[in-house]
RNA sequence: GCCGAUGUGGCGGAAUCGGCAGACGCCUCGGACUUAAAAUCCGAUGGGAUGAAAAUCCCGUACCGGUUCAAGUCCGGUCAUCGGCACCA
C-alpha cells in the first residue's frame, strides 16, 4: 500500500466526524474515563508545535481507554478572555469577540487536522455569555459566603498593561506577560479568600496521584509554617506582637524589627525622637518596586527607633527596636524578634548595626555565622530551657508563654488572598452593584449573565480604571435590594476565573439551569487524568482546586478534589535548544509539518522526541525517521500472506502488545513507539505477516497514528473503525521466549553468551556455561572460588 | 540562599529487581539501484590498542570514594546544568 497521507487523513477525519466516533455517551451505567488537557488561550499566532505534545499524549490515553471499553470524555475548549486579544482589539479597532472568534476558528482547524479524538460536541468557550453566566454565578456564591471581599490594598500594577496583577503573575519583579516593570499601587480590589482553604489545599494533596514536583511546589507556595505569636512589652506601655517560628530562641532575642509600614510608627510618633528619619526611610521603601527590592537583597538597611525600647518577656532585658524593609508588613504581624545567633538575616543586620549576638543553641560558631540547624544542638543561655533539644524547647516555651498569657501557638502562610479585580474590558463583569445605602449588593441570579456592554474604546482609562467605567448608561443602575441609585462594579475578573471550573462544564456543557447537572458531575468527576504545564502549578491548578473545594462545600460537586491524577509535559524547544519564541525566530508551525509529512508523522514524532516529562529540542531530521516508519508500516500490507507466521514473531507481537499497553499508562510513549518499530523490523526480517497479525498491529498503533492505522485495518478486511475496535489482549505465556540468551562471566567480565531453554535450572545453566569455549579457556588452571547463577539473568564464576 | 529535578555515544534518548551499557531513531560513512540526484534497500557506526584476517585486549554512564561475585542503577562526598521560590522571621 502506498502511504498517501493527505487523502488518508481527509478520509478518516470525515468518517470519525460523520459517525460521531468520539462523542462521550450520556449512559451513566458505563465505566467512565475523563481525560483532560488544559484548554488553550486562542492567541493570534495560532498553534505552535508545543501545543500538540500534551494533546497527542492524552489523545493516545483516551483512544486506548475507549478501545478498552471505557466511556471516555476527552473534551476541548477555549480560555478566550485575556489581554493579548484585548490589546489586538485596541490596536486594530476590532471587537475582541470578533478577534476571539477568528482565533478560535484557526485553532480549531489546526487541531482537527491532527486527528485528535476530542468530543467537539462539548466545546466550551469562557467568553460565551452562556458560559460566563456560571463563572459569575460561582462568584456570587463566593460573595454570599463571605469569601469575596473588597479591600484597599497595595497591589502589583503593571505599568505597561495598566492592570493589577496577582502575586502569582509577578515573576522576578516584572509582569509575567509583558515583562514590564511592576510597581505598587494602592487600589480597592476584589479579593478571594483562598487562604481560608490553605490547610485543605495542602493536606488533601497527600492521597492524590500528582507528580511529586507539583505537590512540593504547591506546598512551598502555600508556605505553611508553625510558630508562635509573642507579645513584647515596650517602654511606652504598648505591647508589640511578633511572629516567630523559633520561640525556642527567645532568650537570644537582642533587638526587634518592625516593617516600615507598621502602624506603631505613626502611633508612637510623639515618643520618637527621630520620627523624621523613620518617615523618610518608610517613604523610600514604598517607592521601591518589587524588582528593586529583590535587587537590593545584598545589604540590610534600617533605622533605630529612638525613644522606645522593647522588653524581652522572659528575661526582662531592654532591647532596641528598628524599622527595616527586610521585615514584610503583609506576613505574620509585620514585626519580629531578632535572634542574630540563629537567623542569617538577623545576623547580617546585627553585624551591620553592631548589635549583640547571643548563642542560645550550642553547636555552631555564632560570632562568625548564624547557626540555623534545628536538628542538632542543645539549648544554652536560656534559663529553664537549658539542656533541651530544640524541638523540646519549642514545646516548653510555648507552654510557658501560653500559661503566662504572653504568647500563643500560631500557624502562618505565605499564600495571600487572590486579587480578583482587573481594570480591563475583556473579562467577565463582576455581577455586583454598589448602593449608597446598602453597600455592595449582588445582582439577582435571574439577571445572569451580566453581559459585557459594547464600548467605544477598549483602552483602560488614564487613571487605570476599566473602560467600563466610562459607560455611564451601564454603570448607573438601581439597587436590587432597596431600589435606590447604585453603580455597577466596573472591574472585570482575571483570566484565571473561567479556567477555574471549566472541567465541570464539560460534563454537561449545554445546561442552562445549573453549571452542570448533578448526575453528570457525579458520574464524570473527578477528572481521571489531567495533564498540563508546570507553569500553572501555583496559578490555575491551585485556583481551580480552591474553587472545586468551595463548590464541594456548597454541595455542587461530590468530590473534594477535582483531579485524581496530574502530570506535566516537557517543553518543546527550538532547534538550537532554546525556548521557542517569535523573537528568537525558532518557532515551528505544526501546519508545515502536517503538510510535508502528515498528521500521523507529526503525532508520532512529538511522542518519540524524548521523555514526555522532559524538555526536548526540535529536530527536523528525526521527523523523517517517523515518516519512514509509517511508510514501512503501510508497506507491510504487501507482506501479508495467509501463513508464514513464525512462533518467534508471535511472541514478539504479544510482547509488543504488553509493552505498548503498559507504556501508555506510564506515559512512556517514546519506548512504546520504539517497541513497535522493533516489531516491524522483525516482520521485515521474517518477510511475512498474517492479516490478523497486521490488524492487531494496526490496532495498537492506532492511538499514535490513527489515520494510517484505520487505512491498514480496513485493507485487512476488518469492518468498523479501528478507533472503536477492542484493544488487543496479550497472552502472558506468549510474551516469554522459549529460549533465552544468558551472559556468562568470569570475575564479572563478560566472556560470552549461551542460549538455553527458558526453563533451564541452575545446574543446567552452569553446565552450559562451563561448556562455552571462552569459559573453558578462562577457567583453565584457575581455582573456582564461587559460582553465581541467576536463572534468566546471568552466570558469573569467580576464580583465583 | 532554600526547594525540586537532571548529568549515559556526534545528536534525541533506552536499560521494572543491581545482572550483556548504548534498545529505537537521527546524523555520518561504505555499498546496491539510477545517466544523475532524491527516494528506497543492504551494511558499518561509543573510544582506543594489537592483528593480514578471524579475533583478542583495555577504557567507558559528570567527578572522587565505598558496598557487592556484579553498580548507569545502592551508599557517602564533590562539581555542573535546568526549573521553582526568594529578606515569609
Amino acid at each position: 500500500m502506498k502511504y498517501d497521507y493527505k487523502s488518508i487523513e481527509a478520509k478518516w477525519q470525515k468518517k470519525w466526524d460523520d459517525e460521531n466516533a468520539f462523542v462521550a455517551k450520556n449512559d451513566y451505567s458505563l465505566p467512565k474515563y475523563y481525560a483532560l488537557v488544559e484548554f488553550p488561550y486562542p492567541s493570534g499566532q495560532g498553534l505552535h508545535v508545543g501545543h500538540p505534545r500534551p494533546y497527542t499524549a492524552l489523545d493516545i490515553v483516551s483512544r486506548k481507554k475507549r478501545m478498552q471499553g471505557y466511556n471516555v470524555l476527552f473534551p476541548m475548549g477555549w480560555d478566550a478572555f485575556g489581554l493579548p486579544t484585548e490589546n489586538y482589539a485596541i490596536k486594530n479597532k476590532i471587537h475582541p469577540a470578533i478577534v476571539t472568534e477568528n482565533n478560535v476558528a484557526r485553532f480549531k482547524s489546526q487541531l482537527k487536522a491532527l486527528g485528535l479524538s476530542f468530543d467537539w460536541s462539548r466545546e466550551v468557550n469562557t467568553t460565551d455569555p452562556n458560559y460566563y453566566k456560571w463563572t459569575q454565578w460561582i462568584f456570587l456564591k463566593l460573595f454570599e459566603k463571605g469569601l469575596a471581599y473588597k479591600k484597599q490594598m497595595n497591589v502589583n500594577f503593571c505599568t505597561s498593561c495598566k492592570v493589577v496583577l496577582a502575586n502569582e503573575e509577578v515573576v522576578g519583579g516584572v509582569c509575567e506577560r509583558c515583562g514590564s516593570e511592576v510597581i505598587h499601587k494602592v487600589k480597592d480590589q476584589w479579593m478571594l479568600k483562598i487562604t481560608a482553604y490553605a490547610d485543605r489545599l495542602i493536606d488533601d494533596l497527600a492521597p492524590l496521584d500528582f507528580i511529586e514536583r507539583v505537590k512540593t511546589q504547591q506546598i512551598n507556595w502555600i508556605g505553611r509554617s508553625t510558630g508562635a505569636e509573642v507579645d513584647f512589652d515596650t517602654t511606652v506601655g504598648e505591647k508589640l506582637r511578633v511572629y516567630t517560628t523559633r520561640p525556642d530562641t527567645l532568650f537570644g532575642a537582642t533587638y526587634m524589627v518592625i516593617a516600615p509600614e507598621h502602624e506603631f510608627v505613626e502611633r508612637w510618633k510623639g515618643q520618637l525622637k527621630n520620627y523624621d528619619a523613620i518617615a523618610a526611610y518608610r517613604a523610600d521603601a514604598s517607592k521601591k518596586s518589587d524588582f528593586e527590592r529583590t535587587e537590593l537583597v545584598k545589604e540590610k538597611t534600617g533605622v533605630k527607633l529612638d525613644g522606645v525600647m522593647a522588653i524581652n518577656p522572659v528575661n526582662g532585658n531592654q532591647i532596641p527596636i528598628f524599622v527595616s524593609d527586610y521585615v514584610l508588613s503583609g506576613y505574620g504581624t509585620g514585626a519580629i524578634m531578632a535572634v542574630p545567633a540563629h537567623d542569617t538575616r538577623d545576623w547580617d543586620f546585627a553585624k551591620k548595626f553592631d548589635l549583640p549576638i547571643i548563642e542560645v543553641v550550642a553547636g555552631g560558631d555564632v560570632q562568625s555565622e548564624a547557626f540555623t540547624d534545628v536538628e542538632t544542638g542543645k539549648m544554652v543561655n536560656s534559663d529553664f530551657l537549658n539542656g533541651l533539644e530544640v524541638a523540646e524547647a519549642k514545646d516548653a516555651i510555648i507552654r510557658f508563654l501560653t500559661e503566662k498569657g504572653i504568647g500563643v501557638k500560631k500557624i502562618n502562610y505565605k499564600l495571600r488572598d487572590w486579587v480578583f479585580s482587573r481594570q480591563r474590558y475583556w473579562g467577565e463583569p463582576i455581577p455586583l452593584v454598589n448602593c449608597e445605602k446598602c453597600g455592595w449588593v449582588a445582582i439577582p441570579e435571574s439577571e445572569l449573565p451580566l453581559r459585557l456592554p459594547d464600548v467605544d474604546s477598549y483602552e483602560p482609562t488614564a487613571t487605570g480604571e476599566s473602560p467600563l467605567s466610562a459607560m455611564d448608561e451601564w454603570v448607573n443602575c438601581s439597587c436590587p435590594k432597596c431600589g435606590g441609585a447604585a453603580k455597577r462594579e466596573t472591574d472585570t475578573m482575571p483570566q484565571w476565573a473561567g479556567s477555574s471550573w471549566y472541567f465541570l462544564r464539560y460534563c454537561d456543557p449545554k445546561n442552562d439551569m445549573a453549571l452542570a447537572a448533578k448526575e453528570a458531575l457525579d458520574y464524570w468527576m473527578p477528572v481521571d487524568w489531567y495533564n498540563g504545564g508546570m507553569e500553572h502549578t501555583t496559578l490555575h491548578l491551585l485556583y481551580s482546586r480552591f474553587w472545586a473545594k468551595f463548590l464541594y462545600d456548597i454541595g455542587v460537586v461530590s468530590c473534594k478534589e477535582p483531579y485524581a491524577k496530574r502530570t506535566s509535559h516537557g517543553m518543546i524547544l527550538g532547534e538550537n535548544g532554546e525556548k521557542m519564541s517569535k523573537s528568537r525566530g525558532n518557532v515551528v508551525n505544526p501546519d508545515d509539518i502536517v503538510r510535508d509529512y502528515g498528521a500521523d508523522t507529526m503525532r508520532l514524532y512529538e511522542m518519540f522526541i524524548g521523555d514526555f516529562e522532559k524538555a526536548a529540542p526540535w529536530n527536523p531530521q528525526s521527523i523523517k525517521g517517523c515518516k519512514r516508519f509509517l511508510d514501512r508500516f503501510a508497506g507491510l500490507t504487501e507482506l501479508v500472506k495467509g501463513h508464514g507466521t513464525t512462533a518467534a514473531l508471535d511472541v514478539s507481537l504479544h510482547k509488543t502488545i504488553k509493552k505498548v499497553t503498559a507504556d501508555i499508562d506510564d506515559m512512556k510513549f517514546n519506548t512504546a513507539i520504539a517497541a513497535m518499530m522493533a516489531f516491524m523490523n522483525e516482520v521485515y526480517e521474517v518477510g511475512s505477516i498474517t492479516a490478523e497479525e497486521l490488524s492487531t498491529f494496526a490496532t495498537i498503533l492506532s492511538p499514535f497514528a490513527p489515520h494510517i492505522a484505520e487505512e491498514v485495518y480496513e485493507a485487512m478486511g476488518n469492518k468498523g473503525l479501528v478507533s472503536l475496535a477492542q484493544w488487543p489482549s496479550y497472552d502472558e505465556e506468549k510474551t516469554v521466549d522459549q529460549t533465552v540468551e544468558i551472559a556468562v562471566q568470569i570475575n564479572g567480565k563478560l566472556k560470552g553468551v549461551i542460549t538455553v531453554s527458558k526453563n533451564a535450572d541452575k545446574e543446567a545453566l552452569l553446565a552450559a556455561a562451563k561448556q562455552h569455549e571462552a569459559m573453558t579457556a578462562g577457567l583453565e588452571g584457575k581455582t573456582v572460588v564461587k559460582e553465581i547463577v541467576v536463572p534468566g539473568r546471568i552466570v558469573n564464576i569467580v576464580v583465583r
